[in-house]
DNA sequence: AGCCAGGCTACCG
DNA sequence: CGGTAGCATGGC
């Protein structure tokens, strides 16, 4: 039987403390410590919305240019111009979708008033599914939550873990179920997958 | 020069 | 329910 935690170690021999979730372009290997504020927190949850099937790299460039307009904010965003919004992260792709989906989410985020949001409310928001609000969730809020996307389910396919496409929440609960629920492990599993992903 | 990226919604049978 | 078209830009 092939270990998920060997799976782990293997990546991380390989890969590397990933440094994940990157804020303002910088990255911060083996230090769980943030988001250290509500900007950051909040930078978090844009940047998971942008970066859906999206390569990072172009969401950067539009979290580049809302941090450089100084609309990297909920009650900026919506004070925002739907064009002038648009065109600040279209090189992130759908942007016509996202700019909605950053709306929807800064009227939320808003109304949250600090609080931390469940995965209910979060999927209750247009344009938030579950990769995207349990990334949220474990980055922006370090809830021990397991992110699952289109990386992992191909590992578990290539190591003969699953058979054929199971559920986001089966496979979800399949780690949960072997994994102490550590939201740095959590954190660091993901990314690594992601990176491992990236480089094939 | 295509293919594909750290998905989601709407709609179909 | 599961399956899939449409969304859009930029990197490799």
């Amino acid at each position: 039987m092939r270990d998920i935690k060997k799976i782990y170690s293997e990546l991380l021999n390989t890969h590397g403390y990933q440094g994940w979730w990157p804020i303002a372009g910088k990255y911060h290997p083996n230090d769980y410590s943030y988001p250290k504020n509500e900007k950051q927190r909040f930078e978090i949850c844009v940047g998971a919305i942008l970066t859906q099937n999206t390569a990072w790299k172009n969401v950067e460039k539009a979290l580049f240019t809302l941090r450089k307009e100084k609309i990297l904010d909920a009650k900026k965003i919506l004070d925002t111009d739907d064009e002038r919004l648009k065109g600040c992260i279209r090189p992130a792709g759908y942007f016509n979708q996202k700019a909605r989906k950053l709306k929807e989410f800064s009227k939320f985020y808003i109304s949250l008033d600090g609080r931390k949001p469940t995965r209910e409310q979060l999927l209750s928001v247009w344009g938030v599914g579950k990769e995207t609000a349990d990334s949220i969730l474990l980055y922006a809020y370090h809830e021990p939550i397991f992110v699952v996307d289109a990386y992992t389910r191909r590992l578990l396919l290539q190591k003969k873990i699953i058979a054929v496409s199971e559920s986001y929440d089966e496979i979800q609960a399949f780690f949960h179920k072997r994994l102490k629920k550590d939201h740095k492990k959590f954190n660091e599993f993901h990314a690594l997958i992601v990176e491992r992903g990236k480089t094939r």
